[in-house]
DNA sequence: CAGGTATTTAGATAAATTTCTAAATACTTG
DNA sequence: CAAGTATTTAGAAATTTATCTAAATACCTG
């Protein structure tokens, strides 16, 4: 998916707590849900929209779904952040002063 | 303003354009409209919403209104991802392999 | 296969967002 | 001060987003 969904994708709040608890490993969306006050299918939408940005992937597993980070994306946005606070990405280090 | 809004102000399209606009140097609402096909009311609400997550800051001159980028909540935006990613920002260099 | 658990999909609704037009401000300059 | 230029504000409309309930899938296990 493309980038401009990315970052649609982490401007909301529930999404970017999502990633922050897969930061240390997968869940299943069970677990995911267990964390906020929400129904399932809520966060099943949550989910989905994250992993069409490619943020998340995942993997099933018996009657479970197992959700994981793709940092790579992740890479992605920082990229475009360098760009915008300093131009070049292999910009020397600016020297304060 | 809260780091929330600054995602949600980035998710837009129109708004990351405006901020690469302004990479370079500050520009006047009105150039900045300029570069968009649509009517300057709507790159005012545009300037306000990135105003007010204190992406971009404001100097009145004449009857012109200058913006300019603030490099700093860039940088915020970056170290959270940071965290996303890696862990702690303050992490080794990763090796690979 | 029947029942159970986990998750997603569909459809509806409320709220938020983006955009426009028209009007209002604000400042400048003759 | 009057007229002009630049920008913002207000109000309305169209679209998108986030959420719920109910139903559908999918898979597992006795």
């Amino acid at each position: 998916m493309a980038f401009a969904d990315t970052f649609k994708a982490l401007s909301d709040p529930v999404r970017r707590e999502i990633l922050m608890l897969l930061r240390h490993g997968r869940m299943s969306a069970g677990e995911i849900g267990s964390h906020f006050d929400m129904t399932g299918a809520t966060v099943s939408y949550h989910l989905n929209i994250l992993k069409k940005a490619e943020l998340i992937y995942e993997e099933k597993e018996k009657n479970y779904v197992f959700y994981s980070m793709n940092a790579s994306v992740v890479e992605e946005i920082m990229l475009w952040l360098s760009e915008l606070r300093g131009g070049d990405k292999h910009e020397e280090q600016k020297i304060d002063q």
